[in-house]
RNA sequence: GCCCAGGUGGUGGAAUGGCAGACACAAGGGACUUAAAAUCCCUCGCGGCAACGCAUGCGGGUUCAAGUCCCGCCCUGGGCACCA
């Protein structure tokens, strides 16, 4: 038909209209109140964009557009997040040198996203791997170490031998690699941490001033793992040593029975008895041999040996057994626990395999009064026994006696022991330092010199970039060591406090720290001399809506909260949280072919039961053994549908529209091109109904004095019904209960006047009613609503156009249809105006044929009227 | 094991405690067309000729009224997992 939407065409046209105009560069100096929304950056791929990042971009280049229509100056940056992992293994994959892989990969990515029509404001762009950006990363490790926030450390961490490099405890999921999905391993070297753990208390209480999903906030809060308890020392029979441990429970330490040191504790070889040596020591090898993994695996049954040495329980006097045990993690507490088998399942289990003693603490009178009944710890039940102390213990006779098991004894028992100068109390987390040193090439060299005179020496701030030299190969070695390491001209350097040789820091920045200040950058991405002018920070800052990936809680998200936190200590910010709202989009599931796993693959205690098959594999493999699954759209997986196919065939405003509807914003979706369709379909229909009415169309509509036929009324009721509805589903991030009020708007103007012109022909609401339409369109199909805008003689683009207000009295229904039921079964309908009384509507309930037939025989009880909705006669 | 989401037609999904299935997709039938595409019309939860009855993972409960609230299960997805 020759009113066919012409996407092609009119795509190309007003994308190069709005890059010609720049329409969606955003001023600093405007007037209008500021709106700042990202989305999380993304690293480049070869694959190229996918229709899964169209989850995130399109509903949000939606509300941007409309926030603009609503008067509001729109920051919407876009940039590369081309340091670090992601990019520098999919550079290997490739053989290609990310340096010239990544600007390439870029303009792919923005050619996409410009082929999309989305509003970005291309002048802001950054890339988080270019000198002038990874010069202000370096500028931030130095504040960091300038604060006492970054030191360097040797201690066992995680390392993936598949990437070759060190991780951070966010990185390791479930035992793996958060890039590759290898088993971690532990690894002793020398790294450069980030003392995030100083800011644990600060990170959990601002939680309460952000607008984020409580799922994510609840997730930061148990990774920082606050714990409240005390530590308690135990001095150590024979010896000067004592032991401290940390326990949560201190009011049940009359009944520690034994203590457990984690088999890396460095008092092992101190305390063990030369009878136990042999034993001991065979165990700490065999632990210290044991995957990370496999140790964390709580279903594995108990190990341990006994020291042979004992200690003193501080309150009840006795001598009790020291043991080490793999279940006690150095990493936590004091690396050694009070074991309390009474009332901790852990302990009880130990205890009953090596037999040790088990006393009660709490008991109820019905319940077991001896260890030996026991069948399983009991933390939370019973009223506190008697205990007097043996004449060895200094503590006084315990008060508690007869009190329940519960929080507040806790807090009494501690208050009481505190001030008996028998425990301390004490917090602690679960949360660990930030460890950012990657033994690797691609990213941004952490820039301290270590000096054989001085030490560890920063690089002075005027000296920075610290530029990553140009190599050939920058595969990782997997020696513990960064590929820098190999360039001589790189390490070798000059002390810069005292000038004399010295060698360059030679491991990189993880991708994280890039990423943990770039939505700084972007108010200001080519100040050369600040990161960012604090004039420009205090204008657009904090981010206003962030929308990403849920699968960042605990990585990016936690890391840039930490960093915002350290420069408004340094004065640097006004803001002590980076992102006031945040939204997590669902991803596009792919149908993607896999494999069972092998049995070498299967290593482990965490099972893999399923591999994808990469494109490349899938070829030769037997058909009946691939194994389908919906799973996320990625690179790595080969499964990835590519939004140019989608915009050849039905256009971006088709894509968008389709992506925007199918589903709410955070839920997952099952990929399939028939949905598409029908978005293309109604695309096709709204065009050509406003495109009839446009000979009709008058820009001065608002002044007719045109008088509202019936028909004329209902459809501008229902006009501006859905002006409201859009707007207050919008708000929400409803973008598909918001299209779908648009389609039955279409709808319902195809009835008030169909394509061949009959039925009410109203210029001055055919007016209304289509250039409405064409704004409120405009966010989801903004080509189609810029060509229909300038074909209504409209100068410039909807994108600074004004968003319709909805007018709720000509939104007011005057009658509304009531569903009368009889005990709860809808029986029938009536018709009131909206403002008849309760008494009316009674009446004429009861008065329906269909009621009375329902009443025969019974008695009216009840009769409630819900206004708007039902009546409900209750009857017996 | 613990913490969060979630379970509604053939499919995606909609429903401030108030008509379950809006809006779409797919399917079937029809119109137009030489034909196809496009477009338009009709049908479309299950059972029943119908009146009606039954239906929101399962079992209870609260209520005049429950997809929605409460209790107990089952299943799926995500996160955490010997953190003392």
């Amino acid at each position: 038909m020759d009113d066919r939407y012409a996407f092609r065409e009119i795509e190309a046209r007003w994308q190069t209209y709005w890059e010609e105009n720049r329409t969606f560069a955003t001023p600093d100096d405007s007037d209008k109140p500021k709106f700042y929304t990202l989305e999380m950056f993304p690293y480049p791929s070869g694959a190229g964009l996918s229709v899964g990042h169209g989850k995130n971009y399109l509903p949000n280049d939606a509300f941007c557009r409309y926030k603009a229509m609503q008067g509001f100056n729109v920051l919407h940056p876009m940039g590369w997040d081309a340091f670090g992992q992601p990019a520098e293994n999919e550079a290997i994959k490739r053989g290609r040198n990310p340096r010239e892989m990544v600007p390439e990969y870029a303009a792919n990515y923005r050619r996409t996203l410009k082929r999309l029509g989305a509003s970005y404001d291309w002048s802001r762009e950054v890339n988080s791997s270019t000198p002038d950006y990874y010069r202000w990363t370096q500028w931030f490790f130095l504040l960091l170490y300038k604060r006492g926030l970054a030191y360097r450390s040797t201690a066992p961490i995680n390392w993936c031998p598949s990437c070759k490099t060190g991780l951070a405890n966010e990185e390791v999921k479930e035992g793996r690699c958060w890039r590759c999905d290898s088993a971690v391993e532990k690894r002793p070297l020398p790294q450069w941490y980030f003392n995030i753990l100083q800011y644990a208390d600060r990170l959990l209480a601002d939680l309460d001033l952000v607008n984020w999903p409580e799922g994510t906030k609840q997730m930061q809060r148990e990774w920082i793992g606050r714990s409240e308890g005390a530590e308690v020392n135990f001095a150590v029979n024979g010896s000067t040593e004592s032991i401290r441990v940390f326990t949560t429970r201190p009011d049940t330490l009359w009944g520690a029975t034994f203590l457990v040191l984690a088999p890396e504790h460095p008092l092992v070889a101190e305390v063990t008895t030369p009878e136990q040596a042999e034993a001991v020591e065979a165990y700490v090898q065999r632990a210290a041999a044991t995957a990370d993994m496999d140790r964390l695996n709580a279903e594995r049954s108990k190990s341990g040996v006994p020291t042979g040495a004992t200690a003193l329980n501080p309150v009840t006097g006795q001598d009790i057994p020291i043991w080490i045990a793999d279940y006690v993690l150095m990493g936590y507490g004091t690396g050694a626990i009070m074991a309390v088998p009474a009332h901790d399942q852990r302990d009880f289990e130990f205890a009953r395999k090596f037999d040790l003693p088990i006393e009660l603490v709490y008991s109820t009178p019905e319940g077991p009064q001896t260890g030996g009944e026991m069948t399983e710890a009991a933390p939370h039940d019973g009223v506190m026994r008697e205990f007097t102390p043996s004449p060895m213990s200094q503590a006084p006779k315990s008060p508690f006696a007869g009190r329940p098991n519960s929080k507040e004894t806790v807090r009494d028992v501690v208050r009481w022991m505190a001030e008996q100068g028998i425990v301390e109390q004490k917090v602690n987390f679960k949360l660990r330092d930030w460890l950012i040193s990657r033994q690797r090439y691609w990213g941004a060299p952490i820039p301290m010199v270590h000096c054989p005179e001085c030490g560890e020496v920063p690089v002075p701030e005027g000296q920075l970039p610290v530029l990553l030299p140009e190599v050939d190969r920058y595969e990782p070695s997997g020696t513990g060591e960064s590929p820098l390491a190999t360039i001589e001209e790189f390490v070798n350097t000059s002390c810069p406090k005292c000038g004399s040789d010295a060698r360059r820091e030679t491991d990189t920045m993880g991708g994280f720290a890039c990423s943990s200040w770039y939505f700084l950058r972007f108010v200001d991405p080519h100040n050369s001399t600040e990161f960012a002018s604090r004039e420009k920070l205090d204008k657009w800052l904090p981010v206003d809506l962030y929308t990403g990936g849920a699968e960042h809680a605990v990585m990016h998200l936690l890391y840039a909260r930490f960093w915002t936190k350290v420069m408004y200590d340094a004065g640097l910010l006004g803001f002590v949280e980076p992102f006031t709202q945040l939204r997590h989009q669902g991803s596009l599931l792919a149908y993607t072919p896999g494999r069972k796993p092998r049995g070498s693959e299967a290593d482990g205690d965490t099972v893999l039961d399923w591999i994808v098959l990469k494109p490349e594999e899938r070829a030769g493999f037997p058909k009946d053994q691939i194994a389908w699954r919906w799973t996320r759209m990625s690179k790595s997986k080969g499964n990835v549908v590519s939004p140019d196919e989608m915009c050849e065939q039905f256009g971006a405003d088709s894509l968008r529209l389709y992506e925007m509807f199918v589903a709410p914003f955070e839920d997952n979706v099952q990929w399939s091109e028939d949905g598409i369709h029908g978005a293309h379909r109604f695309i096709n229909r709204a065009w050509r109904w406003i495109v009839r009415a446009l000979p009709q169309y008058s820009a001065k509509w608002r002044s007719s004095s045109a008088s509202y036929n019936d028909a004329d009324k209902k459809i501008r009721r229902k006009l501006h019904q859905t002006i409201i509805k859009v707007g207050e589903d919008l708000e929400g991030f409803r973008f598909n209960t918001a299209i779908s009020a648009l389609m039955e708007l279409v709808n319902d103007l195809y009835l008030y006047r169909p394509l061949d012109g009959g039925g009410a022909q109203t210029p001055a609401v055919l007016s209304e009613a289509a250039e409405t339409l064409t704004l409120l369109l405009a966010p989801f199909t903004p080509h189609m609503a810029d060509e229909l805008w300038s074909r209504m003689g409209h100068k410039g683009t909807t994108y600074t156009a004004a968003w319709p207000v909805g007018d709720t009295q000509v939104a007011a229904e005057d009658e509304v249809t009531l569903v009368v039921q009889v005990n709860g079964k809808v029986r029938d309908r009536i018709t009131v105006a909206s403002d008849a009384s309760e008494e009316a509507i009674k009446q004429l309930a009861l008065d329906c044929e269909k009621v009375r037939e329902a009443l025969e025989g019974k008695t009216v009880r009840q009769v409630i009227v819900v206004p708007k909705r039902l009546v409900n006669v209750v009857a017996a």
